[in-house]
DNA sequence: GCCGTTTTCGGCCCGACTGTTTTCAGTCG
């Protein structure tokens, strides 16, 4: 069982026994522990069946007994226990904004209620407010919060590239004016998660009416609620956007406490109180002194509580504050750490740029080398280049790189596909010609795990192939990862040198954060590509490097840090065996 | 149910908002 679906049946638990009014705490503990074996890196059904799943924290005795009957019985007999009490459907009413366990429960017991339609029908017909605790408003909330969202699927996230492009422009814009002293973004679209809800924007300003009146009159908005200490603003296109303001001598504190995450600031906070600290957007309160301790940067919030500084990309309660306090946080990986780019498309295949555009757009990005890679023959989309259009492309980018003097390289390569059975569609005498080879799927995604793990593995084995392009094949909030078992796919690329990469398109970030841990702990060398299709979209590798910092990826983690020189004799299985 | 520089019991993050209340429980981020 996969950590991912032993999570998932204690995540139900907690949902179960909190509709049973258990005591909230045992019920945060059943989250907790659901979270950490979630995050867990390694296989948790192994660690259990070695009887160590207490090693991970928020799991204990009672817990660690409850894993091992999941493995034997494939349910857990309290959850079956419950479910035959509640309707399953109640536990989608708690998920119903407004509602929560307490509120669900009222109304399945006062009224019978077990289900969305039925919340919505009792609503309409205006018999909710018998349920003592509700009233006319809650009818109408229950029907709008019903409307619009139907069938309880909306998520209603969007892509962090989307989300970054209108928080850049409005922070961008907050900063030109006279009263504005610091605005950052904050939240989600701060930490560079995959999606966010809203976007969040702290300020410190010497007049705070003045900035917000600011706020309140830039185009992009409708502007719903204001005040002096911020506004709350809609989008046109419908994504929340909340502004607060703050004299600058707290300016740190908030800006700590809306970058989040929620799991890293109760984590935070809970450390805190066992020193006789209690941290909040507002200062940090010493219960000795009793004074409140105001922090102007997110540095001294950090430093206040005995940690170093954590990266905004870490702060989801991973282990990042164990690592701060005992100052051994990973030295992430930077955009500026990259000396190339190994991922690119030109007019050969589906990309919009020449040859040459793109190599002058990598220079001027101050990369050392770029290698092309257009799609191979079978690709069936764009343009297809056949073997014989492949030799002529590499010709003309030997010729292009010659011009381009000693201090840059441009790299012949290719995106090739990888055949239902794991072959490749050029022969090996061609790839032989190319200074770089990715390998990738982009067909045939529904066969087995079995039929999909052993194309993928022999793809990897394959001595010619330098690296495998968006390894999992998921794009982010619209197609699953192809059926892998990941475990054997790190394993034979940590074997033949194999290098996996972290793709920097933001649909894609693949592989993700989660995976891409994973990856390193296995042993796996990463490479981190934009997969640009355009001068413009080589900014896309900040996302891929986003990612790989979200899963405490470091330089050494990842080959294009090495100059070519010093990357080309990597890729070698038989000198990467003896490093290894 | 978990956990320990207040260790094996007695706590468990912090503050804002909302709607239904007459002092606050429940929900949210």
């Amino acid at each position: 069982m996969r950590n991912a679906d032993i999570a998932a049946h204690f995540s139900e638990l907690a949902d179960l026994y909190e509709l049973d009014g258990a005591i909230v705490h045992r019920v945060v503990a059943y989250r907790n522990a659901a979270a950490a074996i979630r995050e867990a890196p390694r296989s948790v059904e192994e660690l259990a069946r070695a009887g160590r799943a207490t090693e991970l924290a928020g799991v204990g005795k009672t817990i660690a007994e409850k894993i091992e009957t999941l493995l034997e019985r494939g349910r857990l007999p309290q959850a079956e226990r419950l479910l035959e009490k509640f309707p399953a459907g109640l536990v989608e009413i708690t998920r119903i904004p407004g509602f929560g366990p307490k509120r669900a429960r009222k109304v399945f017991d006062e009224l019978g209620i077990g289900t969305r339609e039925e919340l919505r029908r009792a609503a309409e017909e205006q018999r909710l407010r018998e349920v003592p605790g509700f009233g006319a408003r809650a009818e109408e909330s229950v029907l709008a919060a019903l409307a619009a969202d139907p069938d309880g699927s909306a998520r209603g996230r969007v892509l962090l590239s989307r989300v970054r492009a209108i928080g850049e422009e409005i922070v961008a814009a907050l900063r030109e004016h006279p009263a504005c002293q610091r605005v950052e973004l904050a939240g989600s679209a701060r930490r560079m998660a995959e999606t966010c809800k809203d976007v969040d924007v702290v300020a410190a300003a010497t007049d705070r009416a003045a900035l917000v009146e600011a706020f309140r009159a830039l185009a992009l908005l409708e502007v719903t609620s204001a005040s002096e200490s911020g506004a709350r603003a809609v989008t046109h296109n419908g994504l929340p956007i909340d502004l607060r303001v703050v004299a600058p001598e707290t300016f740190g504190n908030l800006l700590q406490h809306l970058t989040g995450s929620g799991p890293h600031n109760e984590a935070l906070r809970t450390q805190a109180v066992r020193r006789g600290l209690h941290v909040s957007e507002y200062g940090v309160l010493d219960d000795e002194r009793g004074t409140t301790h105001a922090c102007a940067t997110e540095d001294e919030v950090y430093r206040v509580l005995g940690l170093v500084y954590v990266p905004p990309e870490l702060r989801e309660n991973r282990g990042e504050l164990e690592a701060a306090r005992a100052r051994e946080l990973p030295d992430l990986l930077r955009v500026d750490s990259l000396r190339g780019d190994l991922h690119c498309h030109t007019i050969a295949s589906d990309g919009r740029a020449s040859v040459e555009g793109m190599a002058a757009a990598a220079r001027e990005r101050g990369l050392d080398y770029l290698a092309i890679t257009d799609h191979s023959a079978s690709h069936g989309f764009g343009k297809d280049v056949s073997p014989d259009a492949l030799r002529r492309h590499i010709e003309h980018i030997r010729a292009v790189d010659e011009s381009l003097g000693d201090d840059f390289r441009l790299l012949a390569g290719s995106e090739v596909n990888v055949l239902p059975d794991g072959s490749l569609d050029y022969d090996d005498e061609l790839l032989t010609e190319l200074d770089w080879v990715i390998a990738s799927l982009h067909s045939s995604f529904r066969l087995s795990e079995q039929e999909m793990t052993d194309r993928m593995v022999r793809a990897i084995e394959h001595p010619l192939v330098d690296a495998i392009g968006h390894p999992t094949g998921r794009l982010i909030e619209r197609r699953d990862p192809y059926a892998l078992d990941l475990d054997h796919v790190f394993e034979a690329a940590a074997r033949s040198g194999t290098f996996l990469e972290v793709n920097g398109n933001p649909n894609r970030r693949d592989l993700s954060e989660r995976n891409a841990r994973r990856a390193i702990a296995a042993g796996v060398t990463l490479v981190v590509d934009s997969d640009a299709h355009g001068p413009e979209t080589l900014a896309n590798v900040g996302y891929g490097v986003a990612t790989a910092r979200r899963a405490w990826v470091e330089g050494r983690h990842v080959a294009n840090t090495r100059r070519w020189d010093e990357l080309d004799p990597l890729r070698r299985p038989s000198s990467t065996a003896a490093d290894a």
